[in-house]
DNA sequence: CTGTTAGCGCGTTCAC
DNA sequence: GTGAACGCGCTAACAG
């Protein structure tokens, strides 16, 4: 032949139906040899059928599957930022704890937007995942609020689950974070270490997750007899950016008598410290750094960074648990919950004061 | 009533079928209206079904139209480990790309296990993805190679488009990165800035993404006459903690004249600083630092990291597109891998060598 | 342009 | 235990 050979077609894949007829044998026991609940199908056609789906190639088709069954083997997740560590480590614990189930994790991207984050749960919902996860950040006075609480409220009824990952105002399972007690606990720890007056570089004031952890930290620092200054609080977004643009202003506007600027999540801390180092400061030595959360990075900084640590990929796991709860569980629930505890750890970042 | 309000029952999501009756038109109106592809539908039909749909709170069931369609809207990404930054970077470009073209992107993770790889291939096939993104790294003489070859080979026939990220050695498509010519501008870079005398904290001697840094490092040297001496290479794991490990063992073996150390990514490299620093000794002004990928954290490092830009969440976009790009348009998908070219990012961490 | 009908691939009753 | 037949929700001819 002196034309190359002829190419592969492009061939539908195999089908149940070619497996029975591979193995002669009905659709009904083929479906029941690859997937039946209990197992009462002959043992020599239940190998013929294994055999012919192997010869084949067949996977099951899992669209089909679905749609016969009713119920998808789907969870739909939905995150602020894919790239942000405390999403991506979530997400982590998410798909790993899914693959056990042999369940599908499909991912969206809700950019901190309250309306896209609507319109993605609208989306999503056309797989009728079995769960949905909201990770994705809570704004206080959210005008999508009562939309979001309607479409899963549609959602659930029809069968699904959905879980928020951290407090909303919202009437759905939450896997609660410690963000108001990881801050008591910081700010405690903080006083301790001799810290008497702070700075806090504050998400969106909205940000439901920067509003617990602020005010856990304010409480804390009650607690001991110290404060924080409602002046003590500069705004920006919730990012690294955010951080190094809040500490910029700061330093701009002078930092005053504080001792400690408390940033309220890891990624916004290390922002903070460049930004420090940018103005010729030595982060720890000439101002002392907090963050929260405790991503993997903040071990390799330098100063390393005092934080709180939130156990994200387990915290993903088990918001997928309590997702697939059965349904009156809410106690235990509530008990396994302080697998996701908080603790603060104490780095360089917070040598103690100077003084 | 002195009970409460009867429990909102759980009810079957509302059907195409429902929509029409709701309209009073046909199940194919209504489905025209809602998704046909040349809207000729009376403009009035139209509006009462979408009014209809609205009412119901309808929502099209997307695995019910991959199997009348044939075709999903799904597209699978495997990865090596979603709470690496590389990847969590680079699926972030997957997922916002696919959300422009409506795609839908279900995650696994490889857990750098080749065979584990290879079942995640078989299992995600369910889903009859449009097609399927490998991001996860490659291993030269993987002997499960042959096996993923059939398997992805049996997927092509069968509709799907397989496409790796970064080269392999199958016959897919592939976006190729340049971590051979990155290697080779970072090592010329470093020489020029008077370095001579380098270490490699390399991966695991099999990952070929790891091999070709390497090489395209050697190369570089061997372009201005210096070298990197076979027993400059010391091998880990391709993570933080591997390049902590590595450096570790390196400072305690004695680094002997060695300027420069180069870990083969930044994960790594900022293990080894840990480690250079946990020895007593300053990264940068002791013993440079060079690493790869320019991860978003290495601005935030003390000393910032020299590295190798990888436009990570780029290249998960153009992985994408690639896969979706018509036939024949082999070359153009060489044209646009332009975009995804490296450049070498010098830093703190590799100030000239101090004589 | 509209409605009827036949599938898509699979699970599952129901008789045999 | 097995197979035939129906249904899942939807799309795509096919006639009107």
């Amino acid at each position: 032949m002196i034309e190359g050979d002829a190419p592969t077609r492009r061939t539908a894949p195999a089908t149940l139906h070619d497996v029975a007829r591979e193995a002669g044998v009905s659709l009904a026991t083929a479906s029941r040899s690859l997937n039946g609940s209990a197992r009462k199908v002959n043992e020599e056609y239940r190998e013929r059928v294994l055999a012919a789906a192997a010869k084949l190639g067949y996977t099951p088709n899992l669209s089909a599957q679905a749609v016969a069954r009713g119920t998808s083997t789907t969870v739909a997740l939905l995150v602020a930022d894919i790239a942000d560590p405390y999403f991506s480590s979530l997400a982590a614990g998410v798909v790993g704890a899914a693959g056990d189930d042999r369940l599908i994790v499909t991912m969206a991207e809700t950019k901190r937007d309250s309306a896209r984050e609507l319109e993605l749960v609208r989306a999503m919902r056309g797989q009728r995942p079995r769960v949905m996860i909201l990770a994705g950040s809570r704004d206080i006075g959210d005008p999508n609020a009562a939309a979001l609480e309607a479409e899963l409220t549609a959602y659930e009824q029809t069968g699904g689950r959905a879980v928020f990952v951290s407090e909303s105002d919202l009437p759905f399972r939450t896997l609660p974070l410690a963000n108001r007690a990881g801050g008591r606990d910081l700010a405690v720890a903080l006083h301790e270490l001799g810290y008497r007056r702070f700075t806090a570089l504050a998400g969106p004031e909205t940000l439901r997750t920067a509003h617990d952890r602020i005010a856990g930290f304010a409480e804390g620092l009650a607690s001991v007899g110290a404060q924080l200054p409602a002046d003590r609080l500069v705004r920006s977004s919730f990012t690294r950016d955010g951080g190094y643009d809040a500490m910029r202003r700061l330093l701009e506007a002078g930092i005053g008598d504080t001792q400690l600027v408390f940033a309220l999540n890891d990624v916004m801390a290390m922002g903070a410290m460049s930004a420090i180092r940018d103005a010729g400061l030595e982060p720890g030595r000439d101002l002392a750094v907090a963050g929260f959360d405790d991503i993997p990075t903040v071990r390799d900084v330098t100063p390393r960074l005092t934080s709180v640590r939130m156990p994200l990929e387990r915290i993903g796991e088990q918001a997928l648990r309590l997702a697939l709860e059965d349904g009156a569980d809410a106690a235990s629930a509530r008990a396994s919950s302080t697998d996701v505890s908080t603790e603060v750890v104490l780095r360089e970042s917070t040598p103690g004061p100077a003084a």
